[in-house]
DNA sequence: AGGTCTTTGTCTACTGCGTT
DNA sequence: AACGCAGTAGACAAAGACCT
């Protein structure tokens, strides 16, 4: 006895297409003219599609044209369908291999990057067929999950490079001081850096020598700040929220900051230049292999900051690099 | 009433597959 | 290779429903 066909099987695809038509154009004349058949072959199409789906897809009369419940989730899976398929186009047309899977980044919270929106949605369009992981962590998470060959990527600070952890210099970050309106300092008219020496402090866990951000506790020791630390926080959000608090001053990144002051949340102090330059830096696994998706990622980015290549050799072929 | 849109029935052309 | 069969796509004609 024959087993019935699965849908796959007795579905024909060709009429996927028409039934794409008609949905956009919300008419079976009008489909017709944009595939240059008659009404009456776009309708005998719909109905041998409504035969193999076996259900009504589109309610249709003269006053009302809708999909059915049916005819919209059929609508959904023929746009994935053919959103596929027109990636094939410029994959044949190039001759390389689409690229497709799953991308994790770990990102450092609070990144502010115009360049990197930029480069983030020109890869989007780029690679449809390969879906982004983000998850906000802090640097010091970042890089022990890196140095553990997740399989991920990371935008983090980072303070060197080692055999598990390779990385490259990415967005520049300016580090200055700055106080929360509910501090003494916010109202001050005139602040020196004489002002602030004696001034508790607001800090990073990583704000210490050696860390990620020991360039900030070294500036507070050569230019002999006597203020405790007060308050400290692992992420800059919570940074901003003990300075908005008043405990004491801090520092950010300037472009994090950037909004806060034009809105009256925080005051940027002296001096006028800043205190560091801590880059976030793109890192990745020393130890692990690639995948042809984590390099064109990489090397991407890379261009889109105008860093050099980590991986100059690999182009966007596919082709896998280890450390 | 005439025009438009959709549906239905019938026919032809084409293609793929199995058989000879 | 040639033939026949089955399935599919699409054209044509006709009819029904609805709008102006």
């Amino acid at each position: 006895m024959p087993q019935p066909a699965i849908f796959a099987d007795r579905l024909h695809w060709g009429l996927l297409h028409t039934f794409l038509v008609i949905a956009e154009e919300k008419s079976l004349s009008r489909a017709a003219l944009r595939l240059n058949v008659t009404p009456s072959a776009v309708s005998h199409s719909l109905r041998r599609l409504e035969e193999q789906t076996g259900g009504r897809l589109v309610d249709r009369n003269r006053q009302r044209f809708a999909l059915t419940g049916q005819g919209a989730l059929l609508h959904e899976a023929a746009l994935d369908i053919c959103k596929r398929i027109n990636v094939l186009d410029t994959t044949f047309a190039s001759g390389v291999p689409a690229i497709s899977g799953t991308l994790n980044l770990l990102m450092l919270s609070t990144l502010v990057s115009d360049t990197f929106d930029i480069f983030l949605t020109d890869f989007c369009k780029r690679f449809p067929l390969l879906a982004m992981h983000v998850e906000t962590l802090p640097s010091s998470i970042i890089l022990k999950k890196i140095g553990q060959n997740l399989p991920s990527l990371g935008l983090a600070l980072c303070p060197r490079e080692t055999r598990d952890i390779r990385r490259a210099p990415l967005i520049p970050q300016r580090y200055a001081l700055y106080c929360g309106r509910n501090h003494p300092l916010f109202t001050r008219e005139r602040v020196t850096r004489q002002d602030l020496l004696a001034e508790n402090f607001v800090s990073f866990f990583s704000d210490q020598m050696g860390d990620s951000l020991a360039a900030l506790a070294e500036y507070r020791e050569k230019h002999r700040f006597t203020g405790t630390v007060v308050a400290s926080a692992n992420d800059q959000d919570e940074v901003k929220r003990l300075l908005y608090a008043g405990y004491g001053i801090g520092c950010l990144a300037d472009d994090s900051a950037r909004k806060d002051v034009l809105e009256g949340r925080l005051r940027r102090l002296p001096p006028e230049k800043g205190i560091a330059d801590v880059p976030v830096y793109l890192v990745w696994s020393g130890q692990r292999k690639l995948q042809p998706a984590e390099i064109i990622f990489i090397n991407g980015l890379c261009d889109a900051f105008g860093r050099e290549r980590p991986f100059p050799a690999a182009g966007e072929t596919g082709e896998t690099h280890g450390a």
